[in-house]
DNA sequence: AACTTGACGAGGG
DNA sequence: CCCCTCGCCAAGT
């Protein structure tokens, strides 16, 4: 299956473009989609050396609903202010409301628990 | 081939 | 809300 197709970053890009302005997603949820035994981390390990010019890194961020970076690189939070101008509110200790923002790609709206009466 | 590093995440304290 | 411990897994040494 894997057609190689550059391997397993090139899917994460691929799901990444798909994510809408003043949208975001997790890694976690990244790995989920991706199947195949990855995890989070390793969705982070293709993040950091992600094309920038070609892919919106900036709407990924944890499952806590805060910016990653700002550790090291990159001055304090420039991924939180790019999210900010897209219309995200963060709170004053960096964190946004994933119940709002959150996204999903179409077939991956989140399992909830669909009531099999409903539809 | 063994050991170390992370843009992670869930669970506890 | 902050901090630490573990489990995870690809890459780099």
């Amino acid at each position: 299956m894997n057609r190689d197709g550059q391997g397993y970053r090139e899917r994460v890009y691929e799901i990444v473009k798909q994510i809408p302005s003043g949208r975001v997603m997790t890694y976690g949820q990244i790995a989920e989609i991706l199947g195949e035994g990855y995890t989070p981390r390793t969705v982070g390990y293709v993040m950091h050396a992600v094309d920038k010019e070609n892919v919106p890194w900036q709407r990924v961020i944890n499952s806590q609903g805060k910016c990653s970076t700002g550790k090291l690189l990159l001055p304090h939070d420039i991924q939180q202010r790019i999210l900010e101008d897209e219309g995200i509110i963060f709170t004053d200790s960096g964190k946004c409301d994933l119940d709002v923002y959150r996204w999903s790609p179409a077939g991956y709206e989140e399992k909830k628990d669909v009531s099999p009466k409903l539809f």
